[in-house]
DNA sequence: GTCTATACTCTGATAGAC
DNA sequence: GTCTATCAGAGTATAGAC
């Protein structure tokens, strides 16, 4: 088997894992993953349950493969949100439409990351933690550089103004609907305007002055 | 059968309801109630299967039924902390600390109430979005009335700040230890102020200027 | 109102042919 | 890598005695 044939096999291999993950993702959104069988997983996938226990140990080990391919595609939206401007504001601006895009709209896996940890116990549990820490941490780094710039207010706490920002978006996808009065650039708006109100650190500027302040 | 008798029986049959619902709580919230199983609530209350089915139809009509308590008990704490002060801004600040330590330390009812709504189908799906709806509208009421006296800036929008503030303390749930680096005060007097600062309609105080503006 | 005993269903998982 | 066939176990719920 010559290197390209090899590599072909992986592209397929890889966009395999995709179907069969994003077929799942929607099914655990849709019903929770402990009301969702093995048999309609493998039905989705167009393939039979001994099939799938090929691919999978078990019904938890494609949970974890699920959420690992979940904090990918946040984190790359989110590393994307940051470099697309130079502007530290817009860039959260922009981070946090992207986390809540995605969330709300963009992707079930990142829904379920968010929204199945009760599922997993033990090590699998540990290792969903591991995932959003490391999600977080790229908040954190954020947060941090732009403190050090002096654009935050040095009395707030950067770890809990994350825990707090993240988990007011989070929560919104528990009420969200697409056919609902907000969209989810109206809400990521407001809670970017509900942070930088409050967390900014600039001379205060007297609203409908002209500039004259 | 006298009036007293029945009187003390139905007193009986409450504190019954709640050490039924009370037992089954904390394994919804240490377990899920998914993987809490009929046998083990019935363990919990000293009783076997066969008994709670006496007092359920089904597993998910005692979840509605510790939904419904849970509500009650959210909604005395939220109107207590109205109640205490006159100080709208201090009602808020007390309300906000009370809805997180009931839902980090105080009630595990409400934890289940919060969390466990993806276990309910149907009609029992929709009556546990209706309590939540009640419990809202009390929050609804009280922001609507702090805006009607010229405290909130007009161009917030009510129903949002609403479904935020509420989210980010729910969301404290999920990261929230007892024995962590945050108390829940710490983390509500936050949430309070980050609120506060961007909400509050009133002439802008610069910091440290001991009052000379 | 609680107990004993059990029916019945569903599901996660496995073995082995192809 | 997928299929057929099936097992073993768990879990909800019921019937009827006490």
């Amino acid at each position: 088997m010559g290197r390209k044939r090899k590599c072909q096999n992986e592209l397929v291999a890889e966009s395999d894992r995709e179907f069969v993950l994003t077929s799942a993702a929607r099914l655990f959104r849709e019903q929770g993953f402990d009301h969702t069988s093995v048999k309609e997983i493998s039905e989705a996938c167009n393939m039979l349950p001994g099939s799938l226990y090929y691919r999978y140990p078990s019904k938890e080990s494609l949970l974890v493969d699920l959420m690992r391919l979940a904090l990918e595609q946040a984190s790359t939206a989110l590393l994307k949100a940051f470099q697309e401007v130079t502007d530290p504001a817009e860039q959260i601006r922009r981070a946090i439409n992207a986390h809540l895009g995605l969330l709300v709209g963009g992707s079930d896996m990142v829904y379920v990351l968010l929204f199945e940890w009760r599922s997993l116990r033990g090590a699998e549990r540990q290792e969903m933690i591991d995932l959003r820490d490391r999600y977080e941490a790229l908040w954190d780094s954020k947060l941090r550089s732009l403190s050090e710039l002096g654009l935050i207010r040095p009395d707030i706490d950067l770890s809990l103004l994350r825990l707090i920002g993240i988990g007011a978006l989070n929560w919104t996808a528990t009420w969200f609907r697409k056919d609902g009065y907000y969209s989810s650039e109206d809400i990521g708006d407001f809670v970017w305007r509900l942070i930088r109100d409050s967390i900014i650190n600039q001379p205060l500027i007297i609203k409908d002055t002209n500039g004259l302040s």
